[in-house]
RNA sequence: CGGGGCAUGGCUCAGUUUGGUAGAGCACCUGGCUUGGGACCAGGGGGUCGCAGGUUCGAAUCCUGCUGCUCCGACCA
């Protein structure tokens, strides 16, 4: 490809639209342009991307055992209705209507799709396990889209969905999917964690996020600094902290004015923040008020929360419903709060001895509280948020935390879908049971945005060269002089013939321009043909990761550049 | 949905406070000159100032309503 042929209009300034690097870049680079909120095009440079990893997601799936195919992205209201979705999903479902008023929706994912193509082709357990996946739009209403192509309405994913006939098949599918997607990222040349996630709304479910490291990424996770471990710490497992034992002391009220947070508490009492009980008063989708306790220290983990009250919304709990459960904002307290109230205490405040908690009386807390002598009727659970330094679960060593986007997830769904849409098999015995599910989804189009996030610097984009749009751009710094020009185009056609995905860029501008673009647009190695490799045999293969600069004759170059792209 | 901000040529923005009929830089076209890190000179094209009403002799500017975009929050198989 040639330059002056090639659709990817740079941009010097950055559009004031975009606040993260990958999409600022993206849309400098000429890769994409916006239709409408969370709604892109992709400009050649970006599709180019988008293939490569397309062809690296198919290669690993084929390996896998699957097969592909492609399914509607339009699908029938009914199939939703079935399995109850049409509702859950709700707006973020984007909808429509035929000419008859029959309802469909455009595709967030396609569990139910799938399952009942399956449930009417699939009889015998002879014909299992079966491994189905496509690439393709899925749609979703997001409340916000935003970071450009990190959260789209429109987003190009792959998805797989594998049936079982038991659980032991379910373990191989998903560890075959596991082992392919480390492979995938992998090849596509990105930092990442497979990480232990909360199932969510699914529901208990085992799952593993594949977070690709940014510091610019909405999921944080923990991993251990000495085994294996890695988990989002909404899912980060945490067994109780258990102090060094102390003589029980008598329970008395103190007067504490105006301390409505607990380090104006741990100030005043002159304590360490570790020894007091710290109250977070949260309602559910009923206004029910839901009071969870941590050490003074601790940050509460609401979506462990939510699971343990099995509520399907928690948010701050509003001052009136605190009143009308017998609470006092600022000094909550497990004890003397009306008894219908879920209390939930965390493990390592269980643990606690002699601490300073809220007395649910204005301006008073009480010193020495025992929870496990002054704690009546409540819920003992883990509902902390792991931080640095706590033990891993797995091996004890302190943990450490990064962020990172989830560009990836496994996900053993077992029998849900199947039993709602009846897709049942006959086993050996020739019982009928219900197919065994698992669904493993690429987000592809964040992929390649989480691979900017991860591989940029002031002057741009650096590709992984498994998925640069170009592997390596070829740039005569004299487009006046024939000479330069004719040996760039030589070393074009040998390269090409030598199948190296190259870019030539023969534009009639300045060197400066030049550089600028291919820096900004990110191509692993820059071939530059100036005065020196006419006149010296000097050609300069410079690597867009470290700008070093590698400087050698006509003879050795295709040799250098196979090196050198093996390495980036 | 709650709370901010923005909307003027392809991009970045000025002009709005104090109403007088639209401007700069970049990009684009022509010519010249230049060619190792986003040159320079000259000439040129392109904008119903987001939309709809209203006030006024006159509205980018003031008023009302709407729409879109964006940021923070809630949300996120």
């Amino acid at each position: 490809m040639r330059t002056t042929q090639l659709y990817a209009p740079t941009l010097r300034q950055t559009p004031a639209e975009a606040e993260v690097v990958s999409h600022q870049l993206m849309l400098r680079a000429g890769m994409i342009r916006k239709a409408a909120g969370g709604v892109y095009t992709y400009l050649p440079l970006a599709w180019r991307v988008l293939r490569k990893i397309e062809h690296i997601i198919r290669e690993e799936m084929d390996a896998a055992d699957s097969q592909e195919l492609a399914m509607p992205i339009m699908q029938p209201a009914e199939l939703w209705q079935e399995t109850g979705r049409w509702d859950i999903f709700g707006e973020e479902m984007f909808r429509l209507q035929d000419r008859h008023g029959r309802q469909f929706c455009l595709g967030p994912t396609h569990e139910e799709m799938i399952t009942s193509l399956v449930c009417n082709e699939v009889r015998s357990y002879r014909q299992l396990p079966l491994r189905l996946y496509q690439i393709q739009n899925k749609y979703r209403d997001e409340i916000r889209p935003r970071f450009g192509l990190m959260r789209g309405r429109e987003f190009i994913m792959k998805d797989l969905y594998s049936f079982d006939k038991d659980e032991a098949g379910l373990d191989v599918s998903y560890k075959k999917m596991y082992d392919a997607y480390t492979n995938i990222f992998t090849r596509c040349g990105l930092a990442f964690r497979p990480v232990e996630a909360d199932g969510g709304a699914i529901g208990g479910g085992h799952t593993h996020e594949f977070t690709v490291l940014a510091d610019s990424g909405e999921s944080e996770i923990v991993y251990c600094s000495a085994c294996d471990y890695a988990a989002n710490v909404e899912k980060a497992e945490l067994s109780a902290l258990v102090p060094a034992a102390e003589e029980m002391q008598e329970m008395t009220m103190v007067e504490t004015p105006g301390t409505k947070t607990i380090e104006a508490v741990a100030q005043l009492l002159a304590l360490d923040v570790a020894r007091t009980i710290k109250a977070v008063a949260f309602q559910n989708e009923k206004d029910e008020l839901i009071c969870a306790f941590v050490r003074g220290d601790h940050e509460v983990n609401d979506v462990k929360l939510q699971n343990v009250v099995a509520a399907t919304a928690l948010r701050m709990a509003e001052d009136p419903v605190i009143t009308a459960a017998g609470g006092v904002a600022g000094f909550m307290s497990p004890i003397g709060l009306h008894k219908e109230v879920k209390v939930v205490v965390d493990l390592s405040v269980m643990e606690m001895h002699n601490a300073v908690a809220g007395a649910n009386q204005v301006d008073r807390h009480y010193k020495n509280v025992n929870p496990q002598r002054d704690f009546k009727d409540v819920i003992v659970a883990d509902i902390r948020l792991m931080k640095a330094g706590d033990p891993c679960p797995h091996c004890g060593a302190a943990v450490k935390m990064t962020r990172g986007i989830e560009a990836g997830q496994v996900f053993k769904l077992g029998t849900k879908y199947s039993e709602a849409l009846h897709a049942t098999f006959l086993d050996e015995n020739g019982r009928e049971k219900p197919l065994v599910m698992g669904c493993y989804g690429i987000g592809v189009s964040r992929t390649m945005a989480a691979a900017i996030e991860q591989h940029n610097d002031e002057d741009g984009i650096i590709w992984p060269a498994a998925i640069a749009p170009y592997e390596v751009v070829v740039v005569p710094v004299n487009a006046k002089n024939d000479e330069q020009l004719q040996l760039a185009e030589e070393i074009y056609r040998e390269l090409k013939a030598a199948r190296v995905d190259v870019l030539l860029d023969d534009r009639k501008e300045r060197a400066g321009v030049k550089f600028k673009d291919a820096d900004l647009i990110g191509y692993p190695l820059r071939i530059t043909v100036g005065p020196k490799a006419v006149e010296e045999d000097a050609i300069e293969l410079k690597v867009r990761r470290n700008g070093e600069v590698k400087v050698c004759g006509k003879s050795e170059y295709l040799g250098q550049v196979t090196a050198l792209l093996k390495e980036i």
